[in-house]
DNA sequence: GAACTTTTATAAAAGGACTTTATATTTCTG
DNA sequence: CAGAAATATAAAGTCCTTTTATAAAAGTTC
């Protein structure tokens, strides 16, 4: 694999960096007077750039184009698979691995189960099991971009620990702990970020949105003005802990009225000692009590979703996996939410994610993805 | 007042752009060789483009420097009166007029009283005072860049119309029965979003933050990664209605439990049926009732206040008119919503606004230079 | 199927904007 | 007052892009 010439001016590189990614962008592959037009460029810069990123293997031919009158155009794309990523999930009770080219696509994936004791040794554990993983695999360390490690916890970056993870019983753990044992490049990031990330970055459109995620515990991300925001502290679409309901039920952040207490899935486990997919058979079957705590789950997070739309007048994604279940609900939501709306007559602004599953692990692994086309 | 060339192409705007830009934002006047340095470009680079902006009148020189040991450097700056804005602010009972130069300078304010029935035919009157105040401070009509109006309404862009303004009683209002007098280039917006545009805009360092305007009504605005954040609609940042005491007090807005329900200004005088000079006069005098009504406003602006920083993790700027009176009360404001946070151990976050009374008139008007100044 | 048109691909020359180098100008220092 | 030091400007050079020219490939026409 050769790499491209690093002798170059700043501008030049921003040029070329417009091409790739204009083709990691594009659907289907392109022919040079595409790129040329679309970037308004001249067909000798496209042509040139192209040749030294043919010639550092990051581009590829995709066949020839139909003739539309004179000599055919060739096509071309990216090179997927010249690089990967891994994403790690971490979970109380998995790990989840996550392996995909530089198109994004899967190419490896494993779920390993967890006792609950092996928290504490989580870093050892979960670089043994990334080697078997690659191993298994097959996956060629050469083209390993880095590993991102998603965690359901609040991270405090400046310190480099994990502040506060409830749902793993953990608190003010180093993240060295977690990461020292690899020797590949890491992230580390919070699931709902990192979820609210790959919904975001694999929309054809990135639009702006807001990003909340229903699962053991809520929380979200904001994407805004076309990149991912993260506030001061790295803490910001912390939408679980906002207030919802003054001296409501108590959290597990030890306040009061949280959105988290009213909206999250342990609400329904914990509260009933029943899992999801009992919950909601008994639901469908009219169970009266399940119907109570229901609705006023889904009021409470239709305020919830409806705070959210007032501060930041976009889409609201539902996300995490207790949206599988949703999709018979939303519309009751979206009704809820509308009568609360100062604003809008209707509340399509409402959406159920793509990923409910590996949202978070994919967007951790996209995180080197991106940083790859950006230092291209 | 000669224009600059426009046969350029983009890479040279954009490098005489970065030169003008720098010396606005640039406290004081400086030297060709800070602008060089600064903005790491070459001597003649800075030399040629300056001769330019130099020859079209935009910079001027501002004296000598002393000398460092060798001969002395000339001094730069922008000239800031090549140009000026003007900002107008509607209220039920007032238009407020301020005109400022490109340093965001007044240069001239008016204060015209309004009585109720002239809503109506505000756009007239507007256009009239608009001329009266121009005459009477002499402002040269060919330097008017353009007025900008803010009203405390929310406006629908694509209908081109007012949708709701409670405070004004006007509902359903087109905006050409505002500007269609007007023979200047103008720009509407909602007052709050304004005046967080103001706030932020004058800021050294252009953070991110979160603007909370406390007014007759409660709104905001949203500035996050270095730019203003309007949302779909350019209706982000209406904190007023975010729910946040479900079946709580009724608000103008026909919802209830609304932050504005709990937190405007209209809460204190329409409740009590007194002025807020009255009211903070007798909280003072620790009146129980005044005391009582102002800890559950407190308590409520805190828990809002909390849900903005769960959301956006950055500053929370408090302004509108009620801002004046709050100082007394940040540490008290600062210890409830610390008490509320999950994750901060204080609550510095929250700030008090530079500009209580003018916010939004400036606001507005600071569009206009800014457009002037992207386009340079 | 030869000649022409159309489209794609590449090479050579030219132009724009910046930097480097050189030189002039001004001011300070000994 | 000469030399050093800092600022200001001019000339030459470099990089990257575009324009222009030309080659190559495929369809169209007679």
């Amino acid at each position: 694999m050769t790499e491209l010439a690093e002798t170059i001016t700043e501008r030049r590189r921003q040029t070329r960096k417009s091409i790739y990614k204009y083709l990691f962008c594009a659907e289907t592959s392109r022919s040079k007077q595409e790129i040329a037009s679309d970037l308004s460029l001249s067909m000798p810069t496209v042509h040139q750039n192209l040749s030294e990123l043919f010639q550092a293997g990051f581009i590829r031919r995709d066949g020839m184009q139909q003739s539309t009158g004179g000599r055919r155009a060739m096509r071309l794309t990216i090179a997927e698979n010249v690089r990967f990523a891994v994403g790690v999930s971490i979970t109380e009770d998995r790990l989840r691995f996550l392996a995909v080219n530089l198109r994004m696509q899967e190419i490896a994936y494993k779920n390993v189960k967890l006792d609950v004791s092996e928290v504490n040794a989580i870093g050892l554990r979960l670089s043994e099991e990334l080697e078997t993983f690659l191993n298994e695999n097959g996956l060629n360390r050469t083209k390993l971009l880095g590993v991102g490690i998603a965690i359901p916890a609040v991270i405090n970056v400046e310190l480099g620990k994990i502040a506060l993870a409830p749902t793993l019983h953990l608190k003010d753990i180093s993240l060295s702990e977690i990461t020292k044992y690899l020797n590949y490049p890491f992230y580390v990031s919070n699931d709902a970020t990192s979820g609210g990330y790959a919904e975001w970055y694999t929309q054809p459109e990135q639009n702006r949105m807001a990003y909340l995620s229903l699962e053991g515990g809520v929380g979200g991300a904001v994407l805004l003005n076309g990149a991912p925001y993260e506030g001061d502290n790295r803490r910001s679409g912390e939408f679980g802990h906002m207030c919802i309901e003054p001296n409501g039920l108590i959290c597990k952040c030890g306040k009061r009225g949280c959105l988290e207490a009213y909206c999250s899935a342990s609400r329904i486990s914990d509260d009933l000692g029943i899992t999801l997919e009992e919950f909601f058979e008994g639901l469908e079957l009219q169970n009266p009590s399940y119907r109570a705590l229901w609705h006023d789950l889904l009021l409470h997070l239709s305020i919830g979703i409806n705070n959210i739309r007032m501060a930041l007048d976009c889409d609201v994604i539902l996300g995490g996996f207790l949206t599988q279940y949703l999709e018979p609900y939303l519309s009751e939501i979206r009704r809820i939410a509308a009568e609360l709306n100062t604003f809008d007559n209707n509340a399509d602004y409402i959406k159920l994610c793509r990923y409910p599953k590996r949202a978070s692990t994919l967007g951790v692994a996209l995180y080197f993805i991106n940083e790859f086309i950006e230092n291209i």
